[in-house]
RNA sequence: GCCCGGGUGGUGGAACGGUAGACACGCAAGACUUAAAAUCUUGUGAGAGCAAUCUCGUGUGGGUUCGAUUCCCACCUCGGGCACCA
C-alpha cells in the first residue's frame, strides 16, 4: 500500500490537465455557459499571499463543480500590473518597472500553477501590455467624446522636500512616508470622470443583483443620495449669496451661523480686514490636512469668524459667517447652516465659540444636548405646531415661492480623479494644443505607448516623469497641425481593472476591446468573488464603466456581475495582519512544498466562514493533512478488502445522500467550512466507527465501490490532485473531472423516525424516538405519559402544550 | 467622526426562533514501541454528585416569545472602508 505523498502526484496531474486542455473555455458552445471570476492579482514583489489562495481555491471549486454539472466554464486569470508599488520598487532598486513586472508575473504564474487551479491560461491578460491598454485608452476617448471626461483644478498631496505628489497611502499622520516632512496640498489641473452622472442608476440597478446585502448597503451609502433643500443666504451689503444644502429645512429658524469650507470660492471675499491675519493663518493650516483628517477632527471642531454676515431668508436675521475645516468642500456645496439646538456637531461648535442655541423643534432638552429627532416646530413663525416632516415640505415650498431656495438632490459620491503624476500607468491619450485646447488622439493612433526610458524618477515639480521626455511630449496637434504637447499624466490603476473581465472573452482581438458575439455569449459574469475592501471603489467604478459601455452599445447588458461574493482576509497566527515587518508572513510555497497544494487548499476552505477574517493556524493545517492521509489509506484499504457484490447499508445510503445534498447546497452558499466538515463526518462514518483498538478496519460500514467513487467526486473540487490519483487507483483511465457531479435521491433525505424533544417550560427534559409524521394528539399523549415528564409535572397544572411537527413538544406548567 | 461587519469552550468554529458547542485543533489517559515520534482508542464548557441527574452558561443590560446564540433597543469592544495602495 502506498503512502500519501502529494509531492509525487501533484506535478504529474498539473501537467496532465494542462496538456489535455481540460480547462479551456469554448466560445459559443451549446452547453450552458458559466463565467466564474476572481479579482485578478497585482503581481507584487512579495509574491502570492495565502489570502489569494483562499479566494482562488473557493472559486476553483465552484468552477470544477460547474464543469461536472455540464456547464461550459470560463475561469480566467490575468495581471493588474500598473501601479505605485512597482514604480516605487523600480525607483528604489533601479530595475525598470517593466522588468520588475515581468519577473513578478513569472513568479506568480509559477506559484499559481503549483496550486493546481483550473484557470484557462489561454485567456491570460496583462494590463501593462500595449495591446491591452490600447483599449483602456479607447474607453477614455469614448468617455471624453461623450463629455464624461473633463479637466478640473484639484489639490493633490505634495511633499515639499521630496518634491513629488503623494498617494494618500504615502501620507502618514500628515507627513511624507519617506522623509517625514509635513505634506502640503498642491492644486493641479487633473482629468476627472463623471461617475456622478450614473449615481441614480448605480443605486437603482442594485435591486436585481445577487450581492451580499452589506455590499449593496455600503454602495448605497457611499453614493449617499439624499433629498433636501438648497437655501440661499444673501450676504449682507453684497449681491452674492451663499448656497447651503440641508436635509433639515424645518430647523431654518434655529440657524445661528453659517460655516464655509476653507476652499469655498466666496470665502476670500468675506474676510474683513480686522480678521484677515487670523483667518488666513487658519486656512493655510487647514490646507495641510487631508479631507479624512479634517473630518476625523470632528471632536475638536475648529473655526474662525470672517467678520461678515449673511441674512437668514426665513426671518432676515443677521447670521455670522464662519470658516471651519470640518466642512467638506466637495459635499453640499461646501457650506452648512449651523443649527446648534438640533445637530450634535453644531452644538459642539456653538458651545466652543459661544453661539446662540435656539430651540425650534420641541421634544428634547437643548440646555443639555442637541435634539436631533423630528418633533413639533416652535419659535418658527407661521410654521409653529407643524411636525418636522411636514415643515420640511412647507418651508421648502415657501422658499421656492420667495425665490430663495429649492428642493434638491444631493450625493456624497464625487467625480473620480483620473490623473496620476506617475510613470507606471496608461498614458492619457490627449494632446494639448495652445489653439485647439485638449484634443483627443485619434483612434487609429492608439495605443499611445508608454515610452521605454531609463529615467522614470520623479521630476521634482509634482508633474509626471513623462513630462521631461521632450521627444515624446512634443507632437503636432492632430487638429491644426501646430506644435502641441502630450498629456503627461497617466491613468490610475483602476482604469485597467475596470473592464478586464470583458477582455478575457477575447484577449487577442486588435479590432475591438472584444468581439461583440463573444461578449454577448459570455457576459454577464455569473459569479464574481473578491475582497470587501473593493466594495466602494473597484466594484462601483467597474459597474459604472460597464454601464457606460452598455450605453454606447459595446457591453451587452446593463450590469456586469450577476452575483458577487466576498472573502475575509487571512490573518497571521498571532491575529495581526501578515506583514514583513512583523515577521509573521506565511508563504504558500513553503506549505505546498511541505504538505502539498491539496492540504493548503482544503485547510483554507475549512479554516472558518468564508466571509470572515480568520487567523492562520499551522496545527489546523496539519489536521487537514491528516484527514487526507486517512482518506487515502481508507480508499486503498477498501479497494483491497471490500468483497464484490457487497451493498452499502441502508444507513450508509442515507448518510451519503444527505451529504451530497449538503455539499452541493453549501458550495452554492459559500459555506465551504461546513462542506469540509460534512465530508469529514462522511468519511468518519464509513471508516473510523468500525475500527478496533489497533486501528484495523474489522467492522467498518460496508460500502459499494460506486458509492466510494461518489465520495471521491464530492472531494475533488477541493483536493483535485488527490482525488484524481485515487480515482485512477480505482481503475479508471479517464479523468475524474470528466465525471458528472453526483445527485441525491430525495427519498433518502427525509427521515422516517425522528427524535422528538420534550421540553418543560422551554427546558429539555426528555427525548422520544417517534415516526416523523406522528399526529399532534398522539405526540402529546405520548409526551405527558413519559416517566421523566410525569416527574416534572406531578402536582402541577399543565397550562399549554406547544407542538412543533418533526421537532419538539413544549409543555408549559 | 461617518458607513459596514463581528463578539459562542483552552483555540478556529457549528447551530442562526426549537437538543448550544457539529467538525477540527489543543490537552489528558490508554494501546502499539526498548524508548520516542507517528498512528489508533477513549475522554474533554463550568460547577455539584459515587451515580442517575441537577444548576449555570453564546460580550453587558433590558425587551418580545411557550421557547432567544438567533429578533428588537441601549451600551461595551474588536475588525474593514473612507475616494491617489490595490
Amino acid at each position: 500500500m502506498d503512502k500519501y505523498n502529494p509531492q509525487e502526484i501533484e506535478k504529474k496531474w498539473q501537467n496532465y490537465w494542462e496538456k489535455e486542455g481540460f480547462y479551456r473555455a469554448e466560445d459559443f458552445s451549446k452547453k450552458p455557459k458559466s463565467y466564474v471570476l476572481i479579482e485578478f492579482p497585482y503581481p507584487s514583489g512579495a509574491g502570492l499571499h495565502v489570502g489569494h489562495v483562499r479566494s482562488y481555491a473557493a472559486l476553483d471549486a465552484v468552477a470544477r463543480k460547474r464543469r461536472m454539472e455540464g456547464f461550459n466554464v470560463l475561469f480566467p486569470i490575468g495581471w493588474d500590473a500598473f501601479g505605485l508599488p512597482t514604480e516605487n520598487y523600480a525607483i528604489k532598486t533601479g530595475v525598470h518597472p517593466s522588468l520588475a513586472t515581468a519577473k513578478n508575473v513569472a513568479n506568480y504564474k509559477e506559484q499559481l500553477k503549483s496550486l493546481g487551479l483550473s484557470f484557462d491560461w489561454s485567456k491570460e491578460i496583462n494590463t501593462t501590455d500595449p495591446r491591452y491598454y490600447k483599449w483602456t485608452q479607447w474607453i477614455f476617448l469614448k468617455l471624453f467624446e461623450k463629455g464624461l471626461a473633463y479637466q478640473a483644478e484639484i489639490p493633490i498631496n505634495f511633499c515639499p522636500s521630496c518634491k513629488i505628489g503623494l498617494a494618500n497611502e504615502e501620507v502618514v499622520a500628515g507627513s511624507c512616508e519617506r522623509c517625514g516632512t509635513a505634506v502640503e496640498k498642491k492644486v493641479l489641473k487633473q482629468w476627472m470622470i463623471k461617475i456622478t452622472a450614473y449615481a441614480d442608476r448605480l443605486i437603482e440597478d442594485l435591486k436585481d443583483l445577487n450581492y451580499p446585502e452589506k455590499v449593496k448597503l455600503q454602495q448605497i451609502n457611499w453614493i449617499g443620495k439624499s433629498y433636501g433643500t438648497e437655501i440661499d443666504f444673501k450676504i449682507e451689503d453684497s449681491k452674492e449669496k451663499i448656497k447651503v444644502f440641508t436635509t433639515r429645512a424645518d430647523t431654518l429658524f434655529g440657524v445661528t451661523a453659517v460655516v464655509l469650507a476653507p476652499e469655498h470660492p466666496l470665502a476670500k471675499n468675506l474676510i474683513k480686514k480686522e480678521n484677515k491675519e487670523k483667518v488666513e493663518k487658519y486656512v493655510s493650516e487647514a490646507r495641510k490636512k487631508s479631507d479624512f483628517e479634517r473630518e476625523q477632527l470632528e471632536k475638536e471642531k475648529t473655526g474662525v469668524f470672517t467678520g461678515s454676515y449673511c441674512l437668514n431668508p426665513a426671518n432676515n436675521e443677521k447670521v455670522p459667517v464662519w470658516i471651519g475645516d470640518y466642512v467638506v468642500a466637495t459635499y453640499g456645496g461646501g457650506a452648512v447652516m449651523v443649527v446648534p439646538a438640533h445637530d450634535y456637531r453644531d452644538y459642539d461648535f456653538a458651545e466652543k465659540y459661544g453661539l446662540e442655541i435656539r430651540e425650534v423643534v420641541s421634544g428634547g432638552d437643548v440646555s443639555k444636548d442637541a435634539f436631533v429627532d423630528y418633533g413639533t416646530l416652535i419659535n418658527s413663525g407661521e410654521f409653529n405646531n407643524l411636525y418636522s416632516q411636514d415643515a420640511i415640505e412647507k418651508i421648502t415650498r415657501w422658499l421656492e415661492k420667495k425665490d430663495s431656495g429649492k428642493k434638491t438632490v444631493q450625493y456624497k459620491l464625487r467625480d473620480w480623479v483620473f490623473s496620476r503624476q506617475h510613470y507606471w500607468g496608461e498614458p492619457i491619450p490627449i494632446i494639448h494644443c495652445s489653439k485647439c485646447g485638449a484634443v483627443p488622439v485619434s483612434e487609429k493612433d492608439l495605443p499611445v505607448e508608454l515610452p521605454y526610458v531609463e529615467k522614470y524618477q520623479p521630476t521634482g515639480t509634482g508633474e509626471s516623469p513623462l513630462s521631461v521626455i521632450s521627444e515624446w511630449v512634443n507632437v503636432k496637434c492632430p487638429k491644426c497641425g501646430g506644435p502641441a504637447k502630450r498629456e503627461t499624466d497617466t491613468m490610475p490603476n483602476w482604469a485597467g481593472s475596470n473592464w478586464y473581465y470583458m477582455r478575457y472573452t477575447d484577449p487577442d482581438n486588435d479590432k475591438a476591446l472584444a468581439d461583440k458575439n463573444k461578449l454577448k455569449y459570455w457576459l454577464p459574469v455569473d459569479w464574481y468573488n473578491g475582497g470587501f475592501e473593493h466594495t466602494t471603489l473597484h466594484l462601483l467604478y467597474s459597474r459604472f464603466i460597464y454601464k457606460f459601455l452598455f450605453d454606447i452599445g459595446v457591453a451587452p447588458t446593463p450590469e456586469p456581475y450577476k452575483r458577487r461574493t466576498s472573502h475575509g482576509i487571512v490573518l497571521a497566527e498571532d491575529g495581526r495582519k501578515m506583514s514583513k515587518s512583523f515577521g509573521n508572513v506565511i508563504n504558500p510555497d513553503d506549505i505546498v512544498k511541505e504538505f502539498g497544494a491539496d492540504t493548503l487548499r482544503l485547510y483554507e476552505m475549512f479554516m472558518g466562514p468564508f466571509d470572515q477574517a480568520i487567523a492562520w493556524s499551522t496545527n489546523g493545517l496539519k489536521g487537514c493533512f491528516r484527514f487526507l492521509e486517512r482518506a487515502w489509506d481508507y480508499v486503498e484499504t477498501i479497494k483491497e478488502i471490500q468483497p464484490k457484490n457487497i451493498k452499502t447499508t441502508k444507513e450508509g445510503v442515507v448518510v451519503l445522500n444527505k451529504t451530497i445534498k449538503k455539499v452541493s447546497d453549501d458550495i452554492e452558499n459559500c459555506n465551504f467550512n461546513t462542506v469540509v466538515s460534512s465530508l469529514m463526518e462522511l468519511l468518519n462514518f464509513f471508516s473510523r466507527e468500525g475500527k478496533d483498538q489497533l486501528g484495523k478496519y474489522t467492522n467498518y460500514n460496508q460500502i459499494e465501490i460506486k458509492d466510494l467513487e461518489k465520495i471521491i467526486i464530492l472531494l475533488s473540487p477541493f483536493i483535485p490532485h488527490t482525488a484524481e490519483e485515487l480515482w485512477r487507483k480505482l481503475g479508471h483511465s479517464k479523468s475524474i473531472f470528466e465525471e458528472k457531479w453526483p445527485e441525491y435521491d430525495p427519498k433518502f433525505i427525509k427521515d422516517e423516525t425522528i427524535t422528538l424533544i420534550v421540553q418543560i417550560n422551554g427546558k429539555v427534559r426528555d427525548k422520544i424516538e417517534v415516526a416523523a409524521d406522528i399526529p399532534e394528539e398522539e405526540a402529546k399523549t405520548l409526551a405527558i405519559s413519559q416517566k421523566n415528564v410525569i416527574k416534572w409535572t406531578e402536582g402541577k397544572e399543565i397550562k399549554k402544550i406547544i407542538f412543533v411537527p418533526g421537532k419538539l413538544i413544549n409543555i408549559v406548567i
